[in-house]
DNA sequence: AAAAGTTTAAAGTCTACACAAAATGGAAAC
DNA sequence: GTTTCCATTTTGTGTAGACTTTAAACTTTT
């Protein structure tokens, strides 16, 4: 059959299925019909209704499993989808002029912490990259970075002088696996300092630790200016 | 034809072009070839590597434009996803026991800065309610809370002694819009208080704003304990 | 009962094909 | 040269049907 002005979309049902939850006249928990019989309500065919309720389930609304069918999450797991933009493009998407400055740049012995923290042996060496993200003139972002010389050997040429370690990356290595955190953490004195805020101030803090195939590649810290707030709607 | 073993799937696509990407084969900006071209080398039908492709772009790798073709994303805008679990899930995740405890109730005017953030009427009637959630005996969140009234009238009659505000929405306002930050804030007198540390200290934050239909339900203030850190993986 | 095996219903995925919609790039009109 | 319009290409989405995989539910054995 051929798809008319009156056909039932993917996006029909999916619009009906949420109404249908909203309004309780599918119950958490409850069992939708299967996927035949949505199809023979909807008219249209099972790929339809399949794609409208995988879509569903992936935006975590409804669990499904087979043979046992598709039921109404009880506590919808909602999940918030952060995009992390980098810096450069956060900062213009504020309307500001954005400003990289390194701070300093060294190779040595990875302390031991970072052994822990990212699986190296003790003699792995490692490049430690400090760096400021402006906002024009306003300290927008302070950035600690250590990158694993052995997983990324050119690392020892890059110069961190005209270009962001993150951006550097990005256009080098390719990743494989990410763990990002975010935290509260209390401004010291060299965050202090950077982001021109008292010592002890409250300072919003990214983690990020990547990795290539299993491979540590980076570590990096991210302090935010005062104020700052990650948002996202849904 | 029949699916045999041998049958390329989607996730084997995806598979091989996120290896061409990494590997640079793909550079960043290029054009692949179209999903007939695709199809022919995968030897499979256009529709599984439409599947692919599409997928691959809703997880921020590829940009896909009709006529245009669909090429290799730059800067892999990848978004992070964090699931967002009610306290009562996130605490037993820990392995630890939760308990709630109301700190207090009350039915008032909204405030100024309220009316501000809700978009509502300086006449219009909140329920702020104050709670603590716990890990054990151990401070986990303190939660800062206003619903609105007028949009959810049943509010009146609720028991927050028994249930979290959180939990008893969730049951009885089935879906919503949501605006949600984190950030970090200063431990003024009462969230040290409540979460056991001192004044000063920075207190990883979460605020939340629903709607129904447009229509402001609640905001909310989660003060996380000392040492919370939101994490994703992916 | 408890464990092991079997049936079977439901979702998962693929084929093959068709038409729809968008947007690019070029042709035509100005 | 610039604007408008149109043909064409590429992705988007639907139909129809079949086979596959999972796991719940049932049956048999111990």
């Amino acid at each position: 059959m051929t798809q008319s002005n009156e056909t039932t979309s993917y996006r029909d049902i999916k619009e009906t299925v949420l109404a249908r939850i909203r309004s309780g006249q599918w119950q958490p928990d409850s069992l939708l019909p299967n996927e035949q019989e949505l199809a023979v309500e909807f008219s249209c065919t099972r790929t339809t209704v399949n794609r409208a309720l995988r879509e569903l389930a992936d935006e975590g609304f409804l669990e499904r499993r087979r043979k046992a069918g598709t039921r109404v999450l009880s506590a919808p797991q909602r999940q918030a989808r952060f995009t992390i933009p980098m810096v450069r493009d956060e900062v213009e998407a504020l309307g500001g002029t954005y400003r990289y400055a390194l701070v300093s740049s060294a190779t040595k012995r990875a302390p031991d912490w970072l052994c822990a923290r990212l699986a190296l042996k003790p003699d792995q060496d490692v490049m430690h990259v400090r760096c400021m993200h402006f906002n024009g003139n306003t300290p927008f972002q302070y950035e600690n970075r250590w990158i694993v010389v052995d997983s990324v050997p050119q690392v020892v040429n890059a110069d961190f002088a005209s270009i962001g370690p993150n951006e550097w990356l990005i256009q080098t290595v390719p990743f494989t696996n990410v763990e990002l955190s975010f935290l509260a953490s209390r401004a010291d004195e060299s965050m202090a300092a950077f982001l021109d805020l008292p010592i002890g101030e409250p300072v919003f803090t990214g983690e990020r630790i990547t990795w290539l195939e299993g491979q540590p590649v980076t570590f990096a810290k991210m302090y935010f200016a005062a104020g700052y707030r990650m948002t996202t709607q849904y």
